[in-house]
DNA sequence: CCAAAAGTGTTCCGTCTACACCCATGG
DNA sequence: CCATGGGTGTAGACGGAACACTTTTGG
């Protein structure tokens, strides 16, 4: 077209995924030992270059699809990271993303596919170039997220207890949460629906399996936790 | 290096500046027409490319000082922009990043230079390519971020009155703030430290005028407005 | 029968909100 | 002397935090 941006240069541009699951009242990211140069064999979050013909949105979704097989996932922009060294071999800039995902939908040989696990994020090791910045950023802005947003429903099964999100709430919050008191807000919000089903794998008595019903959300959006 | 990067593409970065100023009692942004094609004559926001030898914000911090002559301005990413055909002439991703700066430093001369005028947040045009989504969220993260952190000084002179700063708050949340409970908590901040001097151009009375202390704010930082 | 998790209300305290009048000064 | 913006306190409403006991049932 014009020649106007020929005087530029072009930087290769890729995506990092820092994917948060549930599990064992712990919340936890996905990562897995570097397969390829720089930075081999060591920790490192799952990432992928963007192409040309795709946005980064997409770039991102294609990423997570490669690795969990999962679409439609919670996805959203951290932030693009920059410095000219974070990576040994090239220029390389990168865009953060998180997501949300309920561990039991992924595939566990998949997993094992790839060379990636579940970590708790209180026990994250060093990770390759600039990747533990990017989880930090992750986990504030998913905190954030968590506590003006319903988008914890992305990290359990479609069922779950209350006792299930008290304990989700408690791990994203890193601080225990009064029953009596989480319940009642939980009462406030009418498109957390009780569901007539009861789980009998978590206590003997049975718990009250609640459903979130988005459609209900929307008519009146309010959320606050 | 390796040759793993050279199965990959580049890209065209750039970074674009919403420059956020207070004036009039109204929160401005600065914006010019373009003199370049794509999309030469259309309103846009002030920016650059990035270059392989420069971090983003390095880029960013040189683009806004390109415009405004101004270092060490208060600036904050807003994120990653990467639609396809964002750009009509060539694929080009774009970071985002919004500065916070005191009206009266910028020199007008520059101003017409660049091209570049003062908008009110509520009266901004239709923007080159998007540049309003852009805008739209420098306004959310600015909006939390001066919610939660003393940067609002950036938008004002060093020595203010409580009026300006009153006004400055009631601006950026579009909404009138009571007098007294806002004097109140500003009373509860002691890093807001009232001065000898007083201004007496905005009023017969005369105002006592503040000044922020950063050092006795990072003894104990602690803001919520 | 007992261990283990589910479920349920009330009181208190601190915070936020609403609200109106006097003061000082320049012109 | 009056118009203009500066400066000040209190009471009532509301929301958040603390807190303990009963229920159910599988083993």
């Amino acid at each position: 077209m014009t020649s106007y941006y020929f005087e530029h240069q072009k930087i290769f541009l890729s995506v990092d995924c820092i994917i948060f699951g549930f599990d064992d009242n712990k919340l936890k990211i996905l990562i897995g030992r570097r397969q390829m140069d720089p930075g081999r064999g060591e920790w490192s979050l799952y990432g992928g270059f963007v192409r040309n013909t795709e946005s980064i949105d997409d770039a991102a979704n294609r990423t997570l699809f490669q690795l969990t097989g999962m679409r439609n996932v919670y996805m959203r922009q951290v932030g693009a990271f920059g410095s000219v060294d974070r990576d040994p071999g090239e220029r390389v800039v990168s865009v953060a993303y998180y997501a949300l995902i309920n561990v039991k939908d992924y595939d566990e040989k998949l997993m094992l596919e790839h060379g990636v696990e579940w970590v708790s994020v209180d026990d994250i090791p060093h990770l390759f170039s600039d990747h533990n910045d990017m989880v930090k950023k992750a986990r504030k802005l998913m905190q954030q997220k968590m506590r003006t947003e319903p988008v914890g429903f992305n990290l359990l099964p479609d069922l779950f207890t209350l006792t299930q999100l008290q304990r989700l709430y408690e791990a994203v919050n890193g601080e225990e949460i009064d029953k009596r008191n989480f319940r009642k807000r939980i009462k406030d919000m009418e498109y957390i629906e009780k569901t007539e089903l009861v789980d009998k794998i978590n206590s003997r008595r049975g718990a009250a399996l609640y459903r979130f019903n988005k459609k209900v959300y929307n008519v009146e959006p309010h959320f606050k936790l």
